[in-house]
DNA sequence: CTTTAATTGACTGACGGTCGGTCATTTAAT
DNA sequence: ATTAAATGACCGACCGTCAGTCAATTAAAG
């Protein structure tokens, strides 16, 4: 045997190297040299850890998305009503906390749209299902309190859509100012809809 | 003086060329000289009509949009009620007659997110701000005709951001098995809600 | 000393983009 | 009618860059 290094930590520790370089210049600018040079590697080891610069972004993603996680979930605790918790989801598309993961989702997305790689695709419908399975549990708990009206069990997948189509049209259009605002807006009318008259 | 060529009229003509490429190959695998090949012309005619791929890219999806918005127009015309008109707009994100302007507006809406390119934003803030004053028009009719409840007018960028975020969901996973029919259901729910009872 | 995992950066082939040169057509002077 | 000058269109050889490879090197463990 030989040096056993733990490939999984050091494909992490690469890539939170890298974190920066990346956020600032997108997926283009950086060569896998310059990323190699950063991360204090060389370019061939780069190849022993990583398939491609997708891959490299990927690996950010998944670990910056988990922490996130985490961080949600917490604040769901304290959430009040369903209104309330749907809103901290879709805070990711907007809130200061989450400004350097969203950057970088929205690179994957870009790339994930580009060249349907097959392990993107599953970490994104990994990640779907994760917040998908979330949404339907609290709107069926909003149900079964009384809080809004049934319908809403049948609009889970719509609303996490409306979300994640907002923030992808303003980021690519002028057409959405204020995201948070427009997200919002749209969030409580469509709880006025829902809302259980007479409760 | 000399030769003059039509040059708006040439730059199209590459573009429409090169589409069942770009269709089937994406926008990484035709190099500039396949796609030149392709055209019939040299690499450095390309250039004179096209800083990048990226920009025959887009002059392929303003042609394919300004053409399909045409056919959308008319189909308007026979529809029967709001909810079918909105169900006519979001037709572009499964019906099969859009199947090629989609693929391409897919690789369109990837670059715009990783290279956020100062002419594609402008193009994809025209399609949707004219998308979204149609989305308005519309539903204030319905709000007129007493067909919807006046909320409606407040969501209808939610709604088109809605069928767009279903859309790249369904291209970047597996999570959504059959778009049209999801896009339905969230659709025909919402109606339900805004329905003016008693009517 | 041998074995083998890990690392490396020089090397290569491919591709994007440029630029000097050619060609075709028009103009206009003789 | 002829031809020289002018110019826009067109082209592909060339150049620099970069992704990805691989032979050589290092160093830990037996």
């Amino acid at each position: 045997m030989a040096i056993i290094v733990d490939k999984t930590q050091k494909k992490r520790d690469i890539a939170l190297a890298c974190k920066d370089l990346i956020i600032k210049g997108g997926m283009q600018e950086p060569t896998i040299s310059k990323i190699a040079q950063t991360a204090g590697i060389g370019k061939g080891t780069f190849y022993e850890y990583f398939k491609s610069k997708d891959e490299l972004l990927f690996e950010l993603v998944s670990i910056l998305m988990r922490e996130h996680n985490i961080k949600i979930e917490k604040q769901l605790e304290n959430a009040e009503n369903t209104k309330e918790k749907i809103k901290i989801f879709s805070g990711f598309f907007y809130d200061k906390e989450s400004a350097d993961l969203r950057v970088l989702y929205k690179m994957f997305t870009g790339i994930s749209l580009l060249h349907s790689h097959k392990e993107m695709m599953a970490f994104q419908t990994e990640c779907f299902d994760a917040y998908y399975l979330w949404f339907e549990k609290l709107i069926e708990e909003g149900v079964k309190n009384n809080e809004i009206a049934p319908e809403a069990t049948k609009m889970a997948k719509g609303i996490f859509a409306t979300a994640k189509g907002m923030f992808i049209a303003s980021e690519t259009t002028h057409s959405i100012v204020d995201l948070k605002e427009e997200l919002n807006k749209y969030i409580n009318t469509l709880f006025e809809l829902l809302s259980v008259k007479g409760q």
